[in-house]
DNA sequence: CACATATAAAACCAACTGGTTATAGAACCG
DNA sequence: CGGTTCTATAACCAGTTGGTTTTATATGTG
């Protein structure tokens, strides 16, 4: 996987705006009106954040006359999910140090009560 | 979880640099000075990388004499794990899609050879 | 104590981000 | 055609980012 790609999905998912967007999308298509009409912003700003997504292959959009639907695209969130799931032992490791220590401490208690 | 929280792990996750360091973090504890070594940039930009990690709470950082030796801290990275998984049905229907198109070839196959 | 090592902090800079307003373009409606 | 709707672009602004160099701080060593 090419890193700028990472870089590109990390950076689009770092915006809670961004977020929510495909959040949206994941319940379908949606215009760009319908997805800026939660925010409390311009729609520029809403467009320059759907700018962002469809540059990262986020999203990708259709023409419907004056609309340009947006629809989700998540193969490049596999992607993200599959870097992070790299170090998914790492966290389970702490639940296991977790696990040892309770486990020691019961332990403990039988041998010397 | 926390938007904020989100916020900062995703952004810490989209510079290279700083996942770079995560990986050499998952093999086990290192130094300033060892992280700073393969890259090609002044200690205190590492540093800077390392402050960012801190406060996205990806690494906790100990006392060593002069050395601060950094640690992975992985939970944060599930919680991103976390969010992206509410997506995973979205690639995997793009599977699915290329599974029923696959399907229907090999029937129409079968029906009209 | 003087010096070396490891790290952080400060000051600076160019580039990018996330927002704004105003304007332009494209497609429909009457 | 003229007006309305939907979206994009441009110009601007303040704040952040990622890097630099220089300097300071903290700790171990001779």
């Amino acid at each position: 996987m090419s890193v700028d790609v990472l870089d590109a999905t990390f950076a689009a998912l770092a915006d809670p705006t961004r977020r929510a967007i495909l959040a949206r999308l994941a319940e379908g298509e949606a215009t760009v009106t319908e997805l800026a009409a939660p925010f409390a912003m311009s729609q520029p700003a809403v467009s320059k954040h759907l700018r962002v997504l469809e540059h990262a292959g986020l999203i990708s959009r259709g023409r419907d006359a004056q609309r340009r639907p947006c629809r989700l695209e998540a193969a490049r969130l596999k992607n993200a999910m599959d870097w992070l799931a790299d170090y998914r032992g790492y966290w389970e490791e702490s639940y296991q140090r977790l696990d040892d220590l309770l486990g020691e401490l019961d332990a403990g208690q039988e041998e010397a009560p």
